[in-house]
DNA sequence: GTCCAGGGCCTAC
DNA sequence: GTAGGCCATGGA
């Protein structure tokens, strides 16, 4: 398991290669909301055509979401897969928050860790999405784990894939300083590095973890 | 044609 | 508590 300078180290390594990435404040914290249902297990380019899409029919809020019907979010969330179950996702998570908090700035009043815990009460909103919605609409220094996180902490350290989803998020924030910007950003970085080994092959020539990573020689992270 | 992407839920053991 | 099935479009 690696140790916090560790993963300071890899940090360092991602923020000199790849700069800061200032990623994903979206226009507002609705479209951030909305486009972490989105995009799950989905490309974030078919994301931006089904969020056009809602800004077109100007429908991407999460007020206009919860006075919309299904089948017309449907229709236009197409391209972002899933499309019938997230539709019925959005509309109805939208709904609990202006039912239950009026709007997101009231519910993102909440602290993190009760806030965390009503998101995840959520139908659709699982752990992942929850931490994105937190880190990345509301603020909030809450560490996201997703599949390139397993990918690549396994890969440079040996981290069990088994491992669990809260606990790769506690290796994170046990041993980082506990501030929004990093967590936003370093979530960023193992993303731009996961984008850049899917994209070259064969991978790690150029690989900003090649002097740390295990596995950098002979095989992608990916 | 085949594979899979910035998951989550439900069901079965 | 966990493995397996399901949801679905678009790009490589």
């Amino acid at each position: 398991m690696p140790e916090g300078r560790q993963l300071l180290e890899m940090y360092r390594l991602l923020r000199a290669r790849f700069g800061f990435l200032d990623w994903w404040p979206g226009d507002t914290a609705d479209e951030v909301f909305i486009g972490a249902i989105l995009t799950q297990q989905t490309t974030w380019k078919n994301v931006e055509k089904a969020i056009a899409n809602l800004k077109g029919a100007g429908l991407l809020g999460v007020a206009s979401l919860s006075r919309a019907k299904t089948e017309t979010i449907a229709e236009l969330i197409r391209p972002s897969g899933y499309y019938r179950q997230k539709a019925l996702r959005l509309r109805e998570a939208c709904s609990w928050v202006i039912e239950n908090y009026g709007s997101l700035e009231s519910l993102f009043a909440l602290d993190l860790k009760p806030l965390r815990e009503v998101l995840l009460g959520i139908n659709g909103i699982g752990p992942e999405t929850a931490d994105s919605i937190i880190l990345y609409a509301a603020e909030k220094p809450s560490f996201v784990i997703d599949a390139y996180t397993k990918r690549i902490t396994n890969r440079v350290y040996g981290v069990p894939m088994g491992i669990s989803y809260d606990g790769l998020k506690q290796l994170f924030e046990s041993n980082l300083p506990r501030k929004t910007e990093l967590f936003n950003d370093y979530h960023a970085q193992m993303v731009e590095l996961a984008k850049m080994h899917c994209k070259s092959k064969p991978a790690c020539g150029g690989c900003p973890l090649s002097k740390i990573c295990l596995y950098a020689a002979k095989a992608k992270i990916q």
